[in-house]
DNA sequence: CTGTTAGCGCCTTCAG
DNA sequence: CTGAAGGCGCTAACAG
């Protein structure tokens, strides 16, 4: 029926073992018997058994790429730059192929531990991680055991855009300095003269959504902003949702343009007297400035409004957006090649991506000082 | 060294043929040997081996979806949905869970042609092919041929947003239509009053392309606003690229802003008396109104300018674009649970989405009619 | 450099 | 409803 390894071994005249050794390119084989058998897989129009190969080599061609919402365009630029890396012609020819395997987990810790099972499952080669973790002792226990296993199956692990696991199977660790940008955008809009400014926050409970606030809020404590709560010291309590709090208003939502819309009226609501808002990402900034014009307020005039991540759209935004600018395709790239193997873990095995501030044309002085 | 199913079977009391039954749930099974069967697993930690079985059954639950770009937001909604739909539980509990393969083509008629050949290798259980295709007689062949030998093989060959395939072995094909979406844009211009009116093409050869472009020409030609050159039969010549003619400029490019920003540039060179820019799609309309901005004109006011497609982040842009809405979620939805087999194909294999006429605020009548 | 020999772990008839 | 046996197609030691 189908055609098999023997049947290409059989009409070039040798052994099937010799033909897998041209297939995988991976042991030396006489040029002109390579050719041999080259033409005959071209006559028979062969295709490799993958499984087959898999079964017997314990382990397959497959690389697993995690992300929270493929239709994102901030995981599907990371999954493209991922997908292109493991893509990359390693071995000389026909070996190097790797197939991508993009798992939306919705941002569900439970799907995120199905898809690294359903990887497990495939021997896969590799797998990286994208995007910011769920905060929950019990999940980060049972990923870590997970990982365990994977690793133990000769699976490679590599994080990215998120924070080193310590103690976990990982191969390498690319995260975003988050906290960083925060701070940045926060200075930013403080050197400028704002003095009230609301924050929209991400989904809670997740990494990424704290780092970005907690760089926030220590550009405004440094500027005085921020008087602690009585005992604090400096950093904000892990465990404290972002809140109202000393005349700086946030609130929580997801990372979507009706969430950044919602809390907009919200905050506006509570503190009509702001000058600026920080949105947790692009997408949430977008649906602040809709929420903003609809209610006749002019960016930046009235308001200064900041993004974060700099997506491709951002810079078409009007007014363009002020932002801080994540290097997604690197970072992506760089993960890719980390999981091939292409490129030496760094030092101590982790890796922090720095950001960049981006001004545009969002963020002015406020009117009245 | 790792857990296999005659362990599993081992500790359960069973034969492994049983335990195989019970993890496929399609074969009847005393529920309290299931019962103990599943403790074992459970206890064991076993993980089924997915090249072993794909090898057995000569099948695999890996799906692959096939994008031109996974960072474009086009294709990440749909293959989001796609996956959506393949994640689906089919069969009551543990067998259904397939694993989305998304492939990045990059437009590439060969990678097209490459990654098949990797999901037949993977012995994939089925294959979603999305966007237009390249309109190349030899590159249809070509298809035409690996799809059969997929179909040959087993897999499920679902085409969408691309034209049926008339002659290859395709489950279910869905096409958008997008000459109808482009007739709509256009009618809508004239209606508003614009006579001139420039046209900004996708990348030449593609399917998707053609069709967005003559529906424009369409609607022009019954305006009156096309003269065809002598001899023609109102259709526009397929193998003519768009092309200044008759004073309705058009220029090509690629589905990106910057092509968008590029084209204007040109077009208004070349006719700077048009009052209209129809995009091929919306990123390049946000590239469009980007070198309107950039040059001092605004849009509607002095120029109207259309979308297509009706992407997020559209509705946000400034002006919101009048754009022509394709349903690609949920045409990937029925393109995954048509690959699943979870739905009947429609009459003839082949069904057309539907397009809808979105106006908002970037289209205005002209100021000097 | 090439052939031989064993499995890899599971599914699937076929009996019971 | 359950067990026994054979083989899916390929790779990986070993010899030569």
């Amino acid at each position: 029926m189908t055609v098999t390894l023997a049947d290409v071994a059989a009409r070039a005249r040798v052994s099937p073992a010799t033909v897998s050794r041209v297939l995988n390119g991976n042991y030396p084989v006489a040029a002109s018997t390579r050719d041999r058998v080259l033409r005959a897989v071209d006559e028979l129009d062969y295709v490799l058994n993958g499984p087959a190969s898999s079964l017997a080599a314990s382990t397959s061609d497959l690389v697993g790429i995690l992300v929270n919402d493929i239709a994102d365009p901030f995981f599907g630029v990371m999954a493209g730059a991922v997908q292109l890396a493991v893509g990359e012609d390693t071995s000389g020819r026909g070996g190097g192929e790797k197939l991508a395997v993009v798992c939306n987990t919705n941002g569900s810790p439970e799907r995120e531990l199905t898809y690294l099972t359903l990887l497990q499952r495939q021997r896969a080669a590799a797998v990286v991680i994208t995007g910011g973790a769920p905060e929950d002792a019990a999940h980060t226990a049972a990923m870590t055991a997970k990982l365990a296993r994977l690793a133990e199956a000769g699976t490679t692990v590599v994080l990215c855009g998120r924070p080193p696991m310590p103690g976990a199977s990982v191969a390498a660790t690319l995260s975003f300095d988050d906290r960083t940008g925060g701070r940045l955008l926060a200075e930013h809009l403080v050197g400028l003269g704002h003095r009230r400014i609301g924050y929209v926050a991400g989904p809670a409970g997740r990494t990424t959504t704290r780092q970005r606030w907690e760089g926030h809020r220590e550009a405004l404590a440094a500027a005085g902003l921020l008087t602690p709560p009585a005992g604090e010291s400096g950093t904000a309590d892990p465990s404290a949702a972002p809140a109202a709090e000393q005349g700086q208003a946030a609130v929580q939502g997801s990372y979507d343009r009706s969430s950044g819309y919602a809390a907009t009226v919200q905050l506006l609501e509570r503190d009509p007297d702001l000058t600026a808002i920080a949105a947790a990402n692009d997408t949430v900034a977008l649906g602040v400035c809709a929420a903003l014009r609809d209610r006749g307020l002019r960016v930046p005039e009235d308001l200064s409004v900041t993004g974060f991540d700099d997506l491709p759209f951002s810079v078409d935004a009007v007014p363009a957006l002020t932002t801080v600018r994540v290097p997604l395709q690197d970072a992506g790239l760089r993960a890719g090649r980390l999981a091939m193997g292409l490129l030496e873990p760094p030092p101590g095995g982790s890796a922090t991506v720095p950001v960049e501030l981006v001004v545009r044309a969002s963020t002015a002085a406020p009117r009245k000082p």
